[in-house]
Parts: C-alpha cells; structure tokens; sequence
DNA sequence: TCGTATTACCTAAGACTCTAATGTATTGAA
DNA sequence: TTCAATACATTAGAGTCTTAGGTAATACGA
C-alpha cells in the first residue's frame, strides 16, 4: 500500500486514462480496474472516485448514460471528445513531472 | 510549470532528500535549489515551504540551528538519525508509487 | 431461508496540503 | 535612494482526499 498523499492529484488522470482505453465504465468497474492493475497496491474509495466522476462531468470530459441491469441501474461513463484531448495533455504532463521529480531528487529511473 | 495538484505529497520526500544530499541548508536555500534542479518548472511558495520544515522537525527527522550571518539570522536544517532512515524509505516509495502509475496507466516510461 | 459478502450507487464531515497574499527586515546593486 | 533579492514567517481559503455513513440489489453458503 503506497503513501496515500502520493496519490492526490492523479486520480482524475487514472479515471481518464482507463475510459480511454476501455471504453465506457462505470464507477465500480473503475475501482476494480484500479485494483486489479496494481495488484492491490491502489485503492480508490469511494468518496474519492464518485465526486470526481461528477466534477469530470460537470467539466464536459465525460458523459453518462444509465443502463438498466434488471431492477438494478448502472451508470457508464464515456469520454466526450474533450475528455479524449485533455487525457494525452494529462499523460503528458504526468510524465514530465516525474521526469522533474526524478532530477530534483537526484535518482535514476529503475525498473525491474 | 506543472499541474500543481500532482505536487501534493512529494514535498516532504524533497526536502528529505536535498537535505540528505547537501548535508544542513536553510529554507530559501531549498526553495533556489528546486528551482534550479527543475529548471524552474517546480517552484516551491514558502507557504508550503515553511510549514511542512516545522512539520519535520516536530516529527523529529529534523534539527535546526541558527547561524548569525551579520545582522542577519539564517536558520539551517539538518537530518536527524531517524529523518536519514525515513529518507531511505520515502524514496522507495515513490519509486513504487511511479512503478504502480505507470502499470494503472498502461504507460510505459519514456526518458529523452 | 437467512445471513453475509459483494455489487453498485451516493453524500457529508473533517483532515490535510497546498496557493495566494501579506508582513517584517537585511543586503546589494544601479 | 530605491528596488530587487535574500530570508524568515503566518493566515485565509481552495481543493482533494479519508473516514464514515446511507440505500438497495444480487449471489452464495449454511
């Protein structure tokens, strides 16, 4: 389990980033995506991720659309064209942040 | 410049880090050396600065002494044997952190 | 069938970290 | 002598998160 102050600031560009490549979800699909991709490590809460949804929302990056699963409603969201811009922008700009992070704090990449 | 959201939370491990590296400095001094290892990208308010260096000492990774400069007071930082160890630590889990983004991202690291 | 875990949505209070603004004072250069 | 840079610091407010709580459907084992 990572730092959790680590996080801020990252959540919305995670959220974009799977819509980008998965096509529309809905919010606990996300959770379990994030889950599954980090094998655990990172867990939203729900606290976190569903008023982030709206605000990306109300921001025009995403839209939503409720799909009935027999008495149960989920909601997907989809990336609107503005959503898919701005998450190159946003992927851009966290890697040029870690790659000043990685100068300022004087380490090398490793990976492996 | 970058997203200022995605700073949240590294402070601290830069601090740590400039300060394990360059043995005692001051506080304006660490705001000039992020600037110039950045390369002017990351500039650290003092607002932020000066809370999060109380913070540390507080919490004991920290030592301050102060050194009459003239007229002038400048009040020097320096690790303590538990901020040494807790360096070691916060390093390596950011490296986590940016291991377990680039694998939730599906990015692979680009350096160049 | 009954309880529990999981799925699935959501909000609200409070903690925490940052920005922006402000304040004080010294030093050095034009 | 006046302005920029040096050097310390605090505070109000914004924003993002955690923790805790709420509702309800579904699935599964005892």
């Amino acid at each position: 389990m990572h730092s959790p102050e680590l996080l801020k600031g990252t959540l919305q560009t995670i959220i974009l980033k799977l819509l980008a490549d998965n096509g529309r979800m809905y919010g606990y699909e996300i959770t379990q995506k994030v889950k599954d991709l980090s094998q655990g490590s990172l867990v939203l809460t729900e606290g976190a991720l569903y008023p982030t949804l709206h605000k990306l929302e109300a921001a025009g990056l995403l839209t939503t659309e409720k799909i009935s699963m027999g008495k149960r409603v989920r909601k997907y969201y989809t990336l609107t064209v503005q959503g898919q811009s701005s998450v190159i922008k946003r992927i851009e700009d966290f890697e040029a942040f870690i790659s000043t992070m990685f100068n300022v704090l004087q380490i090398k990449p490793q990976f492996g």
